[in-house]
RNA sequence: GCCCUCAUCGUCUAGGGGACCAGGACGUAAGCCUUUCAAGCUUAAAACCGGAGUUCGAAUCUCCGUGAGGGCACCA
């Protein structure tokens, strides 16, 4: 039998980082073994659904690199692939368990609900018309009452749920109520729609969060009652809010202890500024581990050691700080060419005119810097942005102290203009030895340093910046001159 | 309130009766390197939630607590 699994969001917003999670599981599981993994969109509540949302979801499965094989935009033998699609199908189903006596019509108006639930009726139903005589309920059908169907929940006896990672779980069948599995619009209730597509859609394992679990009797009692056999479930943790209570929410903006955003929506992973590859990777080390010690690796290597019963049950949080660095190690992998290109668009949003040619320049002094693309815009404002150096910061006082009296200083910075004018060729080699020589010609303690420190403050006006020599290269000769010029009339 | 789940360093995890005075990673701290900031290298601190059992032996099995979470919709 072929592995298949499916992801099987609603429309309502954007792809949450969990179900990225849950869906790389079933998405893992299924290439393993050379069987399907498909997409399914579950909108059977039309007033929840967001326009976009499919599209944004599609989008971010394939950023991390999650094909499918049959979904909506792609058909397969199965479909349709979005629920509202197969509504028809549904309502077979549902008439056929009221024919074979394991559903029902019921009439509860909303008011009644709600009464009951004020009662404290357990599960909010008393279950009024589960055995109501079959000519009232034709009287009343015949007067246009709306009506919903429920599925009938054994009333005594326990249901066991297998799930994957936890063993049989046992559940006391009075907790529950008859549950709506039809709707009085006509649109059947994920109780059902999920079940009958898994079962057509032959589906072999349920990956879901365990917030289904609870329901999952509910689900084993209508594979019962439809004959058909259960999939394998997975009921997989929740992942918990780094900072504070309770679940991830992409509703509620939370924030760690240093004050930054915790990232939710796969949309904020990217615009964040990382890589496909080390999210991927990041997520997998969730829940699961590859073994060996071993906490970096593409998907390709984990997917002979892969196992969904391996899977952790344990809530997580997330570690945040475990994908900053993670991602600083595939962008140590990456060439220079292809990381200028993925920082350009990062300091174009500063308004910055970015010359490609500069950029490279620096890159290299850059890469090791970097854990995400951002991290290079305070270093490389020097370069793109024309706006001057603030005077306080960048004065005779900051350009000199007492390694490097003013005076000092400013011949200091004179000698520098000139071999820079001249200097060839301009490269690192060439810059290194003259700049520091000069620097331990002038400095009170005959060592370079304090005056390495001033020119690049100087230079770049920045307090921190890639190394003074690449810094000055990336400048040009020009510029970098230009700005020794300014620097000298400060004294 | 009722039902369900989970529990190893701060965090993600390894471990599943003796190989564990509990291993790795991130983070943290210190040192080296160094023109800043990083990176890199070296070192350090840091955990089996508690209590009862079972056993010659328990981080590992059982029970009871405790804590953390989830669920109780004509939402998924």
């Amino acid at each position: 039998m072929t592995v298949r699994t499916r992801f099987a969001p609603s429309p309502t917003g954007y792809l949450h980082i969990g179900s990225a999670w849950s869906a790389l599981f079933g998405w893992m599981y299924a290439r393993k073994y050379g069987g399907q993994f498909l997409l399914r969109i579950e909108d059977t509540d039309t007033s929840r659904t967001v326009p976009g949302a499919i599209e944004n979801m599609m989008e971010g499965l394939r950023w991390f690199g999650l094909d499918w094989d049959e979904g909506p935009d792609v058909g397969g033998p199965y479909g349709p692939y979005v629920q509202t699609e197969r509504v028809a199908l549904y309502q077979e189903y549902a008439y056929w368990l009221i024919g074979h006596g394991r559903a029902y019509k019921c009439f509860a108006t909303p008011e009644e609900l709600e009464a009951m639930r004020a009662a404290g009726v357990p599960g909010g139903y008393d279950r009024r018309y589960r055995d109501y005589p079959a000519d009232q309920v034709a009287d009343l059908e015949a007067q246009g009452k709306p009506y919903v169907i429920r599925f009938k929940m054994p009333l005594t006896g326990e249901t066991a749920v297998p799930d994957l990672l936890r063993g049989n779980v046992i559940f006391p069948n009075d907790q529950f109520t008859d549950y709506v599995i039809l709707k009085s619009n006509g649109l059947p209730t994920y109780h059902l729609a999920h079940l009958v597509d898994d079962h057509l859609m032959k589906i072999t394992h349920v990956t879901r969060g365990v917030e289904w679990l609870n329901t999952a009797p509910i689900h084993v009692q209508m594979y019962q009652a439809f004959g058909w056999e259960l999939p394998v479930l997975v009921h997989l943790p929740v992942i918990l809010n780094p900072s504070g209570k309770g679940k991830l929410s992409k509703r509620h903006q939370a924030f760690m202890d240093s004050g930054e955003k915790v990232l939710v929506r796969a949309s904020e992973f990217i615009e964040a500024g990382y890589l496909p590859e080390a999210v991927v990777n990041f997520l997998a080390n969730i829940g699961w581990s590859f073994g060996n010690d071993r906490e970096k690796f593409t998907i390709a290597e984990a997917l002979p050691h892969f196992d969904l019963a391996d899977i952790s049950p344990a809530p997580v949080k997330l570690p945040y700080s475990k994908l900053d660095w993670l991602n600083g190690q595939y962008i140590q992998e990456m060439d220079i060419l292809t990381l200028a290109q993925a920082v350009k668009p990062y300091l174009e949003k500063q308004g910055w005119e970015v010359n490609l040619e500069s950029l490279l320049l620096v890159m290299p002094a850059m890469k090791p810097r970097l854990k995400t693309f951002p991290d290079a815009i305070p270093f490389l404002r020097f370069l793109f942005d024309e706006t001057p150096p603030d005077e306080t910061a960048v004065s005779a006082t900051a350009l000199s102290d007492d390694k490097l009296p003013p005076t000092a200083a400013k011949a200091a910075f004179t000698a520098a203009r000139h071999f820079l004018a001249t200097a060839v060729p301009f490269d690192v080699e060439t810059l290194g030895a003259g700049l520091s020589q000069i620097g331990s010609q002038y400095t009170t303690n005959g060592k370079p340093g304090p005056f390495l420190g001033k020119l690049r403050l100087g230079i770049t006006g920045q307090q921190v910046s890639p190394p003074v020599y690449e810094s000055i290269i990336a400048l040009g000769r020009d510029r970098a001159l230009a700005r020794l010029e300014t620097i000298i009339a400060l004294f």
